[in-house]
DNA sequence: CTTTATGGTTTTTTT
DNA sequence: AACCATAAAG
């Protein structure tokens, strides 16, 4: 028997012991639901003799996956190496590894992020003519990869209905995936679809992975999508032990394409599900939670849950309106000195959140002034820089020679004189052969358009691949990237053709993915897990950013509201509470997305253990200009009692409006009344004469969308085109008569 | 054929 | 202000 269950309170206790069949865990913020859940590993291991090796636990990020690693360990006193825990493109990339043969695909496939998708998606563009200014690739990648999400597929697709990319749609989908395979890569969705794909090919291949895993259990379940569902769906056949545990008040990842009904429908898919609701908050001060909860009462979208702490009331929640956003910064810096001096915090007690990564940049500037240090998890990810990318496309490039994306990203990087023109005719024999871009390379004296001494540079980068290839199985990771950094002449290029403060952090981050490399080989073999140069560039392809962080440094927490979830901070600032930033303009008029926004300020809330403080700026720096905004209207979603306003802002604030329907509307008049562009917006009709400064006079011709956004059709008689425009950065000025 | 300059476009959240 | 795509220069 462990110890410590009476750790438990009584209802996470029966949460714990309820081993077999479905299981639904509401947990609400800080109810203690890691704890259950690490609980329920031990107890399915210790006392009912369940083998590590036949759990799977699948977890939002990385992070917490190790965290809740640990934890079982210390309550087992015992290594649990064979246990299955992580997120579900980590466990689906792991299977997919096994499994990659049944697939058609090398168990050294790659795994492409964004950005590949897009350099793919482009390609595919062209050769389908798709109108491309219509249909920008980003935009389609996107799309795509909700199609996926929702595990459709090509012929799923309706082409007539909704706008004009749904007519190519299903073309681009089935080239892209074609695509895909010949570069024997996959995406991130791939991930989550393939194996499902496989499930229902091979039904003995999924009967192997159900009786391997008895016990399923599934974190932040509010959070997962289609593919997910399904993917977890039939890997329960059968034995139907599931536990999912999630609370539906910080679903935040709709946009990603996670559905809400998945949780709200648990007890429907399976309909002798146990529920077990976890409502008593360890975690937040009373008047905390009580904000909090008046918040998220508002929204319709949820079970409903009374969420209640016997923790005292604490401090009233700070409300600071500021002139503009260095001021609020400003604020900031001075509440975090108060903070640390009268309570004697320190700095990593205090987080600073905010909606969109922009924001962090002001906020920056004043912390670094005040020489308060900090680190910011998110925005340009460590992973995604040039000079890291650039060394992670060789190592793509040298576990597998098939993908031809890492290839173009680095065949004329550090310049060699390899341009695009050659890369096209080369791409076009390796098409005319069926070989991959690769090969072709090497055969490229084949091809008559391209000059001898053109040639013999591509047959030189052919052989320093080729040579690191015959080198991988002998050379360390660390060893093959360095030597490759310095051979290439990488290293040399960010040394000198930059200026000294950039070149210095850019060979500083190239020294600091060395040691990451080295780190993680360490790490893999002590664990007796894979550790080679597939397996790094894998954890590097599925790393986010809060991963790699730990609350150890002695530093404030910069990030945005997404990456705050699952996390606790003594002190927590939420900046930037304004209407069309939160709730965020495009996501405000649907009524559902305003939900998920209001959601994000509750999980932002309940962050906060003692204090939290609340800020807004009249005026905002946007792109190049000032925007003036009003207070959000979540702040008026909370009670006034629990309210200290900061002078100058009472008056800011908007009057406390009545409830129900005429709040409602309120909601609806914020966005007809206060958004400018409407009243502006019968500026512009279709036959309408306009001046545009560089192609001078002409006639709209149509328009499409509204606001900011307004895309605007103008032909202009004097330069004799026809220009798609978007109104924003248009500055058009209309004629009279 | 490659490199550089110019001008047009663009910011939500992320595995 | 920064990034990307295209056009002109080398």
């Amino acid at each position: 028997m462990i110890s410590g269950y009476d750790e438990l309170n009584e209802v996470q206790l029966e949460a714990v012991k309820a081993t077999d069949g479905p299981v639904l865990i509401l947990a609400g913020a800080g109810s203690g639901k890691t704890r259950s859940l690490t609980y329920r590993i031990a107890y399915l291991i210790n006392e009912k003799k369940i083998k590590s090796s036949e759990i799977l636990a699948v977890t939002f990020t990385n992070k917490a996956a190790r965290e809740m690693k640990e934890r079982v360990e210390n309550l087992l006193g015992a290594n649990i190496a064979s246990l299955w825990i992580g997120t579900f493109h980590s466990i689906c990339a792991r299977i997919l590894r096994a499994e990659s043969a049944q697939l058609g695909f090398t168990s050294s496939f790659t795994i492409y992020d964004s950005d590949d998708q897009v350099r793919a998606l482009k390609k595919i563009i062209s050769i389908l003519s798709v109108p491309q200014q219509l249909y920008s690739a980003k935009m389609i990648q996107s799309r795509l990869s909700r199609v996926k999400n929702q595990f459709l597929f090509p012929d799923d697709l309706d082409s007539e209905s909704g706008d004009g990319l749904d007519e190519y749609l299903p073309q681009i989908y089935r080239e892209y995936q074609k695509f895909l395979k010949e570069n024997n890569a996959m995406d991130f969705d791939d991930l989550l679809i393939k194996p499902i794909e496989l499930f229902d090919q091979k039904p003995e291949i999924r009967k192997k992975y159900s009786n391997k895993f008895k016990y399923v259990l599934v974190d932040e379940y509010q959070d997962t999508n289609r593919a997910q569902y399904l993917f977890i769906k039939k890997l329960v056949l059968g034995h139907r032990n599931l536990c999912v545990v999630g609370d539906e008040d910080q679903s935040i990842y709709g946009w990603r394409g996670a559905d809400i009904t998945n949780i709200l429908n648990f007890h429907k898919d399976f309909n002798d599900a146990r529920i077990f609701k976890l409502e008593e908050n360890y975690r937040s001060n009373g008047n905390i939670l009580q904000a909090a909860n008046a918040v998220v009462g508002h929204n319709t979208e949820r079970i409903g849950k009374n969420l209640w702490t016997r923790r005292k009331k604490g401090d009233k929640i700070t409300v600071y309106a500021a002139q503009n956003d260095m001021e609020e910064a400003k604020r900031i810096v001075d509440v975090v000195h108060e903070e640390m001096y009268t309570k004697k915090r320190s700095f990593s007690d205090i987080a600073i959140l905010y909606r969109t990564n922009a924001q962090s940049r002001v906020i920056e500037d004043e912390l670094r002034r005040n020489a308060i240090s900090y680190i910011i998890i998110g925005g340009v990810k460590f992973y995604d820089r040039k000079e890291i990318k650039d060394i992670v496309a060789y190592l793509k490039l040298i576990v597998n020679p098939a993908d031809s994306i890492s290839l173009k990203r680095i065949v004329n990087f550090p310049l060699r004189g390899i341009g695009d023109t050659t890369i096209s005719k080369i791409e076009k024999f390796a098409e005319m052969e069926n070989i991959s871009l690769f090969n072709a390379l090497g055969r490229v004296k084949e091809i008559s358009s391209i000059s001898p001494a053109m040639g013999g540079r591509v047959i030189e980068f052919f052989n320093l691949i080729s040579n690191y290839i015959s080198l991988k199985d002998e050379l360390s990771t660390v060893e093959l990237a360095s030597t490759l950094a310095s051979e290439t002449g990488i290293l040399h290029h960010y040394q000198t053709e930059y200026d000294q403060y950039e070149s210095e952090s850019k060979v500083a981050n190239i020294k600091e993915l060395f040691q990451s490399i080295e780190q993680f080989t360490e790490e893999r073999i002590k664990n007796n897990m894979e550790s080679g140069l597939a397996s790094f560039l894998e954890d590097v392809s599925l790393m986010a950013d809060i991963d790699s962080w730990n609350n150890s440094n002695n530093a404030v927490t910069l990030m945005t509201l997404h990456a705050a979830k699952g996390l606790e901070f003594p002190v927590v600032f939420i900046t930037g509470m304004e209407m069309g930033l939160l709730p965020l303009q495009r996501n405000s008029a649907d009524i559902s997305e305003l939900e998920e926004e209001r959601r994000l300020l509750y999980v932002g809330m309940t962050r906060a253990e003692e204090n939290l403080y609340l800020s807004f700026a009249r005026s905002r720096r946007k792109y190049a200009s000032f925007v003036q905004s009003t207070p959000s209207l979540f702040l008026d979603e909370i009670p006034v009692d629990l309210l200290s306003y900061t002078p100058a802002s009472r008056e800011a604030l908007p009057q406390k409006s009545n409830r129900g329907k005429a709040r409602r509307k309120k909601i609806q008049s914020y966005f007809e009344t206060s958004d400018e562009n409407q009243v502006v917006d019968d500026t512009y009709k279709v036959g309408q004469d306009v001046y545009h400064s560089t192609f001078g006079k002409g006639k709209i011709m149509n328009l499409e969308g509204s606001g900011d956004k307004m895309k605007i059709t103008v032909h202009f008689q004097d330069e004799g085109i026809t220009k798609k425009l978007i109104r924003q950065y248009a500055n058009l000025s209309p004629i009279e008569g």
